[in-house]
DNA sequence: CTGAAAGCGCTTACAG
DNA sequence: CTGAAAGCGCTTACAG
C-alpha cells in the first residue's frame, strides 16, 4: 500500500491539514512542525496522490499534446520543447499521435476530456470536426502549426505564406519559370497558406499559374517520388520543384536522380522544414526553416498563461520563416 | 460546471449507483433503465471524471512513456506504436523526454509516481540511478532498447551484439581490416553490446583490435564528423567506419566527402537504425535495421499483460537485427 | 498556527 | 435488478 497523508499525520503526531499545508508550502506553518513533518515524509517516502488532489482542487496539472505525426522531425522537436516547458511549470503531458486521422483525434480529445486535463495543445489533423470546438468550451485549447476553419482560438503559426513565397521567388531568381509544387491535402491550412505564397511569387514575376504543375500527394518520400516521375514524363516538364516538406523533397531528389537528371543543373529543388538531414542528402537541400522550437515554447507558455487565468481575447502568434540556400536549388544568384 | 454522475442520476430518476453501472457496462442492469440512462448521458454530454474513478478503483489507466530522445526517428516511431497499442487498450500515455539526463529522468519518474500511473515504459538514460528501482517496487516498469545494470525487470531489446557483428563482418568481407567504430557513452548497455559484436567479428577474422580506432563521441552528426576528421588525419587511417547510429553515420559521410575522399571507394561506412532518410543520403547508407515498431508494440503489450495481473518472472524479449546493404559499404560481395 | 468537518465525483460491497 | 452508505486521499473554508 502507498503511504497516505493520514499515515504521515499519525506518525508525525499532527493532523492531516498540517501535512497538507507542509506539502503545499503554505506560509502559515510553524517551522518546527514543518521540519518534523518533512522529516517523516522523507522517512516514509510519502508522495501525494495526484488523483485525490485533482479531484478537490479541480486542477489535474496535466496537459494534452495532440499531434498528427510525431515521427516528423520538426514535430518531434516541438514535442520535446513543449514537454520541457510544461514539466518545468509542474505540468505533465499526455501524448496522442493522430496520424492525420480525424477519428483518432476525436478519441484523443475525448480521453483528454475524461482525464480532466487543464488544457490541450493541438496540432490539428486534416479533418477536424465539431468535437474540438465542443471540448474547447470546457478547456483551453491552443493550436500549433495549423488552424481549424471556423474555430477561433489561440494559434501559434509559422508564416507559411511568406516562407513559400521566398522559396518560389528564389527559384524564379535562379531562372525557373515552370516550377512544380508538390502539396498535401488542401484541407490543411498550412497547405493552403504555402500554396498562396507560391502563387503570390509567381504573380509577382508575371508567371502564369499552371494548375497541372500543382500536384497533391501523400506526405511521404515514396508518394513524392512517384508524382515527380509523372511530372518529368510530361511533354513540357518543369525545371524546378518545390516540395511541401523535406520528406517529400527527398522523394523528388530520388526521382530526379533515377531519371538520370542532374540536380541542380537539370532540375532545381526547394523543400520546407530544414530537417537535420537536409545538408547531408544526395544533394544538400535548399529549404525553408521554421522556428519550430521557438513556436513550441511559445505555445506551451501561451497555454500556461491561459491556465493561470488569462482571459484575454485569442492570441495569434506568427513566426518568421527563413530560406536556407544550399546546392539543390542552384545556390544563390 | 461539468455534468456529474449525480446530475445524470437526478435527471434520469435513478440512483448514482445505477448510472455508474450503465457507464461501466455492468451486466445486471434492466435494459429499459439502461436505455433511459444512456439517453440522458447523451443529452447532458456526461463524461465520467477520471480522477474520481481512479481514486476509488486504484487504477489510473495511465502509463508513463519515458524516452531519452524523441527526436530520434526510431524512438519517434516507437512512441507512436506504443501510444496506439495503449490507447486501444484504454490507457493514456504521459510522455517525458529525458535528453539522456539522469536528473530529468528522476523528475519524470517522480511525477509519474505522483500521478499514480499504472505502469511505466522506460528507455533508460545513460545514467540511471537507484530511484528507478525504488519506483519499480510500486509500479510495473518495462525497459525498452536498453537495460539498467543491477535492475532486474522486463526488457525488450534489439539483438545489438548480433547486429554489430553482422555489420563488422560485412566490412571485413569487403576487404577492410582497419575498421573504426564511433560509439557513444559506454554507460549505455546498447553501446557495450554493439561494441562486443564489433570485437567478436574482428576476432573471428583474426584481426587484432586497435583501441585507437574505437572513439567515443556525442550522439550527433557534428560530433561524428569531427571524430572522423581526426581519425582520417592519423598516419595509418582506417579504411572503413562503423557508426553507432545513422545520425552519426551522416557525420562520417560528410567528413569523408569534405576530405575529398570517395565513398565507398576510399572509405566504406555502415550505420545502425535504418532511418527513413538512409537510402537518400549523399551515398545511400548501408545500415543495420532494428524492428523498432515491433519492439514497441511488444513492449506495450508486455506492460498491459503486467497491468492485467501477470506475475510471471521478468521476461526478456529480443528482436533480430537485419543488415541492409546499400552503396556506402561498397555493396555486397 | 492548528484541527475537525465537509466534500470533490466516483465505485464498491451490502442490503433488499 | 436497484438504492443507501461508506470511503478512496486529498484540499478548503471555518473555528479556535
Amino acid at each position: 500500500m502507498r503511504v497516505t497523508i493520514r499515515d504521515v499525520a499519525k506518525q508525525a503526531g499532527v493532523s492531516i491539514n498540517t501535512v497538507s499545508r507542509v506539502v503545499n508550502n503554505h506560509p502559515d506553518t510553524n517551522s518546527f512542525t514543518k521540519a518534523k513533518v518533512e522529516q517523516v515524509i522523507q522517512a516514509m517516502g510519502y508522495t501525494p496522490n495526484h488523483n485525490a488532489r485533482s479531484l478537490v482542487s479541480r486542477q489535474s496539472r496535466t496537459v494534452g499534446l495532440v499531434v498528427t505525426d510525431c515521427t516528423n522531425p520538426n514535430t518531434a522537436q516541438q514535442i520535446r520543447a513543449m514537454q520541457q516547458v510544461l514539466t518545468e511549470a509542474g505540468y505533465a503531458a499526455m501524448i496522442f499521435d493522430t496520424q492525420e486521422d480525424g477519428k483518432r483525434q476525436n478519441t484523443a480529445m475525448r480521453v483528454l476530456d475524461e482525464h480532466i486535463v487543464d488544457g490541450i495543445i493541438l496540432h490539428p489533423a486534416e479533418m477536424s470536426d465539431e468535437q474540438v470546438k465542443q471540448i474547447a468550451k470546457r478547456v483551453p485549447v491552443v493550436l500549433i502549426n495549423r488552424t481549424i476553419d471556423g474555430f477561433e482560438s489561440d494559434t501559434v503559426l509559422n508564416d507559411n505564406v511568406d516562407g513559400a513565397a521566398m522559396a518560389t521567388a528564389h527559384l524564379i531568381a535562379n531562372g525557373h519559370r515552370r516550377i512544380a509544387y508538390l502539396i498535401a491535402n488542401r484541407a490543411i491550412s498550412t497547405v493552403r497558406d504555402r500554396l498562396a505564397g507560391y502563387e503570390l511569387a509567381l504573380k509577382a514575376a508575371a508567371i502564369e499559374i499552371d494548375d497541372r504543375l500543382v500536384v497533391r500527394t501523400a506526405i511521404s518520400a515514396e508518394a513524392a517520388m512517384a508524382a515527380t516521375q509523372q511530372l518529368l514524363a510530361q511533354p513540357n516538364p518543369p525545371t524546378a520543384f518545390f516540395a511541401y516538406n523535406d520528406l517529400m523533397a527527398v522523394g523528388v531528389m530520388a526521382a530526379v536522380h533515377e531519371a538520370g537528371l542532374c540536380m541542380p543543373k537539370d532540375i532545381a529543388l526547394v523543400g520546407f522544414d530544414n530537417i537535420v538531414y537536409a545538408p547531408y542528402l544526395q544533394v544538400p537541400l535548399t529549404t525553408v526553416a521554421q522556428q519550430s522550437q521557438e513556436m513550441a515554447k511559445a505555445t506551451a507558455k501561451l497555454l500556461l498563461q491561459r491556465l493561470a487565468g488569462d482571459k484575454a481575447p485569442p492570441q495569434h502568434l506568427r513566426f518568421k520563416s527563413k530560406l536556407i540556400v544550399r546546392q539543390s536549388s542552384g545556390g544563390p544568384q
